[in-house]
RNA sequence: GGGCCCGUGGGGUAGCUUGGCAUCCUUCCAGCUUGGGGUGCUGGUAACCCGAGUUCAAAUCUCGGCGGGCCCA
């Protein structure tokens, strides 16, 4: 690494997606990066663990095609005029001008939606639980960052219908349990808050919006959860008849998260050299660098494939790193690439019937050899410093204030919920609203634009 | 939306002002050496973003495209 984190997050940001083989950022179209096999590995590995809460939660997975007709994207008005500028045409097939423009997905409310309606005949068919991870695209003009902002996203999109408000505000609460379950799978500290008005999804009734906080204390909005009210059932018709036959729209909802997360996590847990995973998704969990002395190579060769075997009999993915490098080479090397726990087995271990352990964030010890599932509380334990570590900087950078002052990372000011002040405090501060907490946290103080009774606080900070 | 900068082997660069020979580091390949934090040596592969123009001659000057980055609303 040639530029160091704390100098210039945002250089170390994208030099180390491409050092540690994350991602190729040498294709020609903008925002279109390739997915280089071992970040795609742990891509993988994230969408695991949602696939995991899906299926937990009755979530069924679907596929809906990458074309959207014209016609259906412009059915909900809010949606297109969110959307509109930004989304990618097909016109043609060959030399011929289609008869109806089709669009390349920028989110797939639109397609799912006019094939809900013919799948919704009766209450019994609700709740309807979906979700689906496809690649959806949206072109941006601002400049473009590996997994921040691109314009072939990797998306996971879950969507629900309900049979009224109520049922949908309950989905709601399940789809923070499981934005909960999921980021601390990944040891990733976050807030929700309830997007203002002004800065919802098109569409929906209202936002709340996960985010993390980055070390250039700016704030990565990385999953977002929509109450859509029947705003796109009417539209698009989404109908069940109830008990008493009548027939009703649905309420539906949407969990949308894409591969920010693992923005996040390269950007939250790199350091000086190099990215660093938590153990769930880490594609390698243990590597084990042999230490090679002339006339001794039969002997540690042999223990370090054994060792390889036991560990990969507990479950543990490992690595056996055989190239002809030498031990600081590689020591490197896995470093850049995040690996959670480094094992070094030489002739000194061998003899002493040990092997030398060093976690990520350089913790190095001895254990017995005879002790090999020691190794899986040392990954768990690797994950709990990694979390600790970013509580405690979101914490000490989330100030709440009683009038406007300027303060690094996120603040929260008291506010008396009308737009125009809302709109003030980010224009004197230079930040984006957040929105305000969820859960909601109790203000008494007076707006610190208007000096009305303020109604909630308003969390700002500066974002990507 | 408005303004600015940049594009040279896989990565990072020098050369551009004043047109003519493409520099160095790193990576990579082969071999020997070394091996508990980037071992050393020898040899090798490999580049001027694309197109048009000016010119005897373009990495260098002009225009356009594509791509990358920065600043302001």
């Amino acid at each position: 690494m040639k530029v160091k984190k704390s100098e210039d997050f945002d250089e170390w940001y994208n030099e180390v997606v491409e050092e540690a083989d994350l991602c190729d950022k040498r294709y020609p179209v903008k925002g279109m990066n390739i997915w280089k096999p071992y970040g795609w590995e742990i891509q993988q590995n994230i969408d695991s663990i949602i696939r995991g809460e899906m299926k937990k939660t009755g979530h069924k997975e679907v596929y809906f095609p990458l074309l959207v007709p014209e016609s259906l994207f412009k059915k909900e008005a809010d949606h297109i005029k969110g959307f509109g500028s930004e989304v990618f045409w097909v016109t043609h097939a060959g030399e011929k001008e289609l008869e109806e423009r089709l669009l390349l997905r920028p989110t797939s409310e639109t397609a799912l939606y006019h094939i809900f309606s013919l799948w919704i005949r009766s209450h019994a068919d609700l709740p309807l639980k979906t979700f689906q991870i496809v690649n959806t695209f949206r072109y941006e003009t601002k400049m473009t960052k590996a997994f921040v902002r691109v314009r072939e996203i990797h998306f996971f999109e879950a969507h629900t219908c309900h049979t009224d408000f109520k049922d949908a505000e309950k989905q709601i609460l399940e789809d923070v349990k499981i934005a909960g379950n999921f980021f601390d799978k990944l040891a990733i500290p976050y807030i929700i808050s309830k997007r203002p008005d002004w800065d919802k999804f098109a569409g929906a009734y209202y936002s709340l919006g996960i985010d993390v906080l980055m070390p250039s204390k700016k704030v990565l909005q990385v999953a977002s959860i929509h109450q859509y009210r029947d705003n796109f059932s009417r539209p698009f018709e989404i109908k069940y008849e109830d008990e008493s036959g009548e027939h009703r729209y649905c309420h539906q909802t949407t969990y949308g998260m894409s591969e920010r997360v693992l923005g996040a996590i390269v950007g939250i847990y790199g350091d000086d050299k190099g990215i660093a995973l938590p153990s769930f998704i880490a594609p390698i969990q243990a590597v084990i660098v042999p230490i090679i002395f002339k006339g001794k190579e039969d002997m540690v060769k042999k223990e370090c494939e054994a060792v390889k075997h036991e560990l990969e009999e507990m479950g543990v993915r490992t690595h056996l790193d055989m190239r002809d490098k030498t031990p600081g080479n590689k020591f490197y090397d896995w470093e850049l690439k995040g690996v959670p726990l480094r094992i070094e087995i030489g002739p000194r271990d061998v003899e002493k019937g040990v092997i030398t352990i060093a976690a990520r964030d350089g913790l190095k010890k001895e254990i017995k050899r005879s002790g090999l599932d020691k190794i899986k509380q040392e990954m768990s334990s690797f994950d709990s410093r990694l979390f600790e570590q970013a509580k405690k900087f979101l914490d000490e950078n989330i100030h709440t204030l009683d009038y406007i002052e300027e303060k690094e990372g996120i603040i929260e000011i008291p506010w008396c919920g009308r737009e125009e002040c809302g709109l003030q405090m980010e224009e004197e501060l230079e930040m984006t609203s957040l929105g305000i907490p969820f859960p909601e946290k109790a203000c008494n103080g007076k707006c610190a634009i208007c000096g009305n009774e303020a109604k909630h606080y308003l969390r700002l900070a500066k974002s990507y």
